[in-house]
RNA sequence: GCUCCAUUCGUCUAACGGUUAGGACAGCAGAUUCUCAUUCUGCAAAUACUGGUUCGAUUCCUGUAUGGAGUACCA
């Protein structure tokens, strides 16, 4: 009997959610999706140092931009509530003492100062200090100490953790679903601390073994920095007996800087000029991180990029919907080593996704950013304008500099353009073409490009000539989209008004 | 240092023993066009290196090199 398919994404709130930690959360969500199973959200609280204020909300945030949805979760709730391990505190003790006395896990009394001391002292010799098998019965642990002192010192008010006592020289086997299998001998594992008393918090290895225990988790998709730690997730999953409900596992590889070495960070963003956050981020000291949503780019392409970065569909598609990618999702298409971000790429998706855009979907944005700049454009309008510019445009920021003319008459014109396109005969030509404009009434681009073509083509007008001039005109430089088109966006009355403006100004040759 | 993982064009990747090693981004060139784009066509560009196994290795196994991760009372 197949199980069902519960997976969850675990971020910690300690910081804007980066975007290869929404990667992660994107394969989780694809995954279940495609499974019909659920994609569940924990918060995984369980460092108070490190605690940001703001962070929760930012991951949520992101997600529901992202289009990813939760079944459940801090906002969601679901049969295993609370979500926020925070909020489940109280159930992490009675596990950690359940390995206590089934021998599997000790008391230390160390204090953070000696260890710090021991990690020196070694150093200093040239060795590396592990908590691990050769110390664990020459420090102050449970495993040295009678048991008449060990009480004595938890009554008295001692601070203890409990480590797990990791096996001696055992190998363990593991099956990782997109790494194959792995085998790790014990005795070059430490043992961990599962859970401190300073603060009555479990450590991370502790509160997902058990959460993802008690929430049913069928399948753990995590980051490959994750993948050092699983022998002791599995000998973890062994000392509860919970071998047999153990969730599956895979590891995804990770997110590079585009050039040079390692791993994707914020700092590569801000230097190369690319966010790293999906969502712009204030953080409570006021620092601030720019974010794809604010940078212009649709959750279509963000999601879809990710979901390229790391995974392929074995087809040679590249443009996914939601839809798409859970259909064709799986782990076994899923690459095994670290991939490079392309900011470039990202770019070009977004891209995609504009040009496939229709004029009216666009129009809002492009309302938007023309009130950024004090220009005031009615929907309707803006869906027209967008429709006509939309493929030369990447971002909705584009808008601008790709039509702000439109509503902005020359006021003088460009020499540059004028030299190049405003040629003997220029005058006379234009001069005409006012009167044939000036005749049509309908002023769509498709009536007014009708009948002045067949007149060009007729009288044997050189095209170039004509329309750069007209350009020219029109516009005071050579940029714009479609003559006829921009003809029709500013009416008319207003297209005669600038080719009269022009045969007044520009050279009467 | 130690442990684990990885390694195909500059980048993302396909090819799960037999292909002229395919696609995409970026680059370059050309076509189309009323500027600029879009679009289309073409060019250039890769199996890290060693040994094996095999009739045959990008593909399987050694080793080396390189890269990545982990090595916290952080996740």
């Amino acid at each position: 009997m197949e199980r069902r398919v519960r997976v969850r994404f675990a971020p910690s709130p300690t910081g804007p959610l980066h975007m290869g930690g929404v990667r992660t959360a994107l394969y989780n969500y694809l995954f279940a999706r495609r499974a019909g199973g659920d994609f569940i959200l924990r918060i995984e609280d369980t460092d108070s140092n490190r605690f940001v204020e703001g962070a929760e909300r930012y991951i949520l945030d992101s997600l529901r931009w992202c289009g990813i949805t939760i079944d459940e979760g801090v906002d969601e709730g679901g049969p295993h509530a609370p979500y926020r391990q925070s909020e489940r505190k109280e159930i992490y003790l009675k596990y950690a003492m359940q390995l206590v006395e089934s021998g599997n896990a000790y008391y230390a009394f160390d204090t953070p100062e000696e260890l710090n001391a021991l990690r020196a002292q070694m150093e200093a010799e040239g060795k590396t200090f592990a908590y691990d098998h050769s110390v664990r019965e020459k420090l102050a642990t449970s495993l040295a100490l009678s048991p008449e002192e060990v009480q004595e010192r938890i009554a008295r008010g001692d601070v203890w953790v409990i480590r797990f006592k990791m096996p001696v020289g055992e190998v363990v086997e593991m099956d990782d679903l997109i790494r194959g299998h792995i085998s790790v001998n014990t005795s070059t594992l430490d043992d961990k601390v599962l859970y401190k008393s300073a603060d009555s918090l479990p450590t991370y290895h502790l509160a997902n073994i058990v959460d993802d225990h008690l929430m049913e988790i069928s399948h753990v998709i995590r980051g490959e920095e994750w993948l050092p730690s699983l022998p002791l997730h599995y000998l973890l999953y062994r000392a509860f007996g919970w071998s047999d409900t153990q969730p599956e596992f895979a590891h995804l590889p990770l997110l590079l800087k585009p050039t040079g070495q390692g791993k994707l960070s914020k700092r590569d963003g801000d230097k190369m000029g690319f966010p790293v956050f999906p969502l712009f981020w204030t953080s409570p000291t006021g620092e601030t991180a720019r974010g794809y949503r604010e940078d212009g780019y649709f959750p279509e392409a963000f999601v879809n990029m990710l979901a390229l970065l790391g995974w392929n569909p074995g087809t040679e598609q590249e443009i996914f919907s939601m839809d798409e990618l859970i259909a064709a999702f799986s782990l076994d298409r899923v690459g095994k080593s670290g991939a490079r971000f392309n900011p470039d790429k990202t770019k070009w998706f977004n891209a995609q996704y504009m040009h496939t855009r229709t004029g009216e979907q666009l129009a809002e944005a492009y309302q938007k950013v023309m009130a950024e700049h004090g220009i005031e454009c009615s929907i309707e309008k803006s869906a027209q304008i967008a429709e006509f510019i939309k493929t030369r445009a990447t971002f909705p920021a584009d808008f601008w500099d790709l039509s702000s003319f439109l509503f902005i008459a020359p006021t003088e014109y460009d020499e540059k353009a004028v030299k190049k396109y405003w040629k003997e005969g220029s005058h006379a030509l234009i001069s005409t073409l006012r009167e044939k404009l000036a005749a049509i009434d309908d002023f769509s681009n498709k009536n007014t490009e009708e009948i002045c073509h067949s007149w060009i083509v007729e009288n044997n007008i050189h095209m170039g000539h004509i329309m750069n001039a007209f350009r020219v005109a029109i516009v005071g430089q050579s940029k714009g989209f479609g003559m006829y088109e921009m003809c029709e966006v500013i009416g008319k009355e207003e297209t005669l008004s600038r080719l009269d403006k022009a045969l007044a100004t520009l050279p009467q040759i």
